[in-house]
DNA sequence: CATGAATGAGAATTCATTCAT
DNA sequence: TATGAATGAATTCTCATTCAT
């Protein structure tokens, strides 16, 4: 199963300093937020009952009401919990590229990262949701978008004005090149996970070559001359 | 309202032989498409009862039933029905690069065009519903894919092709090239508009500078040497 | 199929006197009649839909409405035109005890041809019927009861009776000789049947095995000593 | 009221212990039961309604769903709880002919209890509903027959060859007799009222009536010469 | 903190019936 | 006579939420 709250969830079970009613505390909320991930992503928000998710954390529906106001607040909780996944790509990114001796060949790396690491199933099911909940929740959707995507193109125009000033590229304006290179790199394959699942002909080597590509093009247009 | 069976509501509408009963009879099901469409557009496919739709069209519930199986058909029915919104953009591709003196010029003229097209609100509402109800109805996500934007693609690469058998550009993988040029314009707004509705900084003048950004892109990096 | 109609419906049919307007006429009727029995026998009234009823005879709802005032007209008539299944029994009765000179053999004879005429499906899918909608309809119950099983048991009575005249029996009340004829006959498949449907025991030698035992029983008490 | 579940149900009430909520958790089940039950018996399956039940047990509609999965499961259910109706007459069987002295004043006594036992409104309707019900719960009909009606007959074979070992009947088929006992005894009265209701001529004497001259019938033919 | 029972509003769908052609 | 479209009321069942324990 994909817990996303892997992190958060373990700790408390992993000391149970205080013996039992906080461990059981921590725990069935955690194990809440798990259910309701899980049947979130799958079936959408009106798609998921306040039933179903009790059901599948195994507690009572008023259990999920002690620890959530309702279930908006249970979903955004939710949602935001989840946005620090990008966390360690992004503290990838400086890392890759900060003192590179051959720019393309580590912006191809960093590309095939940046691919991996956004085209699979949760993170892909994630964004689906937040697109399609996007009407009813604006504020949580745009939170999104600042925090997870946009998140990694700061990071990258940061990287890439670094390459820019020790010469290696020609960038005028960083956050539009950082978008040019994210894009280049990334969106066929997530437009197609988008519409079509992962049952498409997103094998990793299709997406090493898509990405690579990508590079080949931005290095193309970016490189300084 | 965004009526999308333009054409073909239009027609008994104008005509009306008959005066009241065969209007009637062919409107309604249009008039529920309409109402649908709306709604289904603003709310999502479970956000959105059939008594909303009935009423939205002024019409009993269960003449909706007449005309539409259950919800999902309705649904199905619909969606596709606005498959054919693309068609002109498409026929405008091939006629707007055909004999072009100037390649830069006319890829920053298709550009505009393809961003105004696509980054309007039905459209944009239309992909955020598709895409938030992959899950639910991945076969009409799948046709969506292939029939609205990989059409675009295609008429995309066939005329980068012809370019490039003129000589103007150097094509490898026509395809691959459609989808660099169409990211490149496109994918930044359209990334915003996904998240953040249309209360972005998304002005007209704001969407031409990135398509010509875009065109620039592509041309450093497709245009013969 | 199993068309209780049959001799009614084929006439019709058989003899396109006036080519289309009263072939088509009795026709419809006669067809709707057909459907709506065989879905009445195994849904029962409430079970069974109008919509259900014009789909079975490929005819619009409102031609069931042009024949039949409602669906209780249509049930009521239906049915009643079903009491005429056992005429020919009736007048079998008469016929083989008339002039009988072993009464024993020509009494399981009758007993043999009682059981099988009742225990034959639409037979008895009538008869549940019946009793299922006898709160919703008890004149039609009534009814049934008076013209079905009664008269039978009253021709049996009156053979009986004829047949204490010259002597072989012993027969005080031959309505109720009748009934305890009837029943040591029927009773146990009957009984069964109408819980277990056909899937039972119920093969013809078994059937049998019960008239004959239910016949021995009759004579032994009523025999005339 | 005729409460099938009067030993459960009457327990919780007459312990208030836990004044309310108690009372009221476990009454509510059963004051479910008690209306579907009225209502089933007087309108059949399909012509109950949800709403009527959860109306007639002054509850809400959710309210018989938290206690039964579906219509038909309560339906089942409900049924089922009503196959105990014939242990008390099941229980006398035994005793009453166990060591009489006179087998036919016995068997009167016994043939009138039965009557009495099984002509009365809840077992008719009872009997009706499962009949008219047989096509669409044929396993519930099935397991009817078996524990209801087959009991009562199992338990007089079982009495019948009790007898034939004193030397008293002449019994070689003990199923067979009890079924020719109970018919001859019950099959007028109770054919009578599956078809016509209550309202017949079944005046208690008349019951008794019907049933010594079925004792006789019995006694004539199984009485051992 | 956790529970099982309860609720009222509303979901999709079907019903018998009628109207205009 | 026969039709297709339309209706309003009712169907079974589910929803998010709350109460008393």
């Amino acid at each position: 199963m994909w817990n996303m709250n892997a992190t958060a969830a373990g700790t408390p079970r992993a000391r149970p300093a205080h013996p039992k009613p906080r461990a059981r505390r921590l725990a069935s909320k955690d194990v809440i937020i798990d259910a309701a991930t899980a049947l979130f992503l799958r079936n959408g928000y009106l798609g998921t009952s306040m039933d179903e998710i009790a059901a599948g954390a195994r507690v009572s529906k008023q259990t999920v009401y002690t620890h959530f106001a309702d279930k908006e607040q249970l979903f955004i909780e939710l949602i935001q919990g989840n946005f620090k996944l990008v966390d360690e790509f992004v503290r990838a990114v400086a890392d890759l590229l900060q003192d590179t001796p051959d720019v393309q060949r580590d912006l191809r790396v960093l590309a095939r990262r940046y691919v991996r690491s956004v085209i699979q199933p949760p993170v892909l099911q994630l964004r689906r949701l937040i697109i399609g909940e996007a009407g009813r929740f604006p504020e949580l959707a745009r939170r999104y978008y600042e925090q997870v995507p946009q998140r990694v193109i700061v990071a990258l125009a940061s990287s890439l004005q670094h390459l820019a000033g020790r010469g290696l590229l020609q960038v005028d304006d960083p956050l539009l090149a950082a978008n040019h290179f994210a894009w280049l790199v990334l969106a066929v394959p997530l437009d197609q996970a988008m519409f079509c699942g992962s049952d498409g002909s997103l094998t990793p080597a299709a997406l090493e070559r898509l990405a690579d590509a990508g590079v080949d093009v931005f290095v193309a247009a970016y490189a300084r001359p």
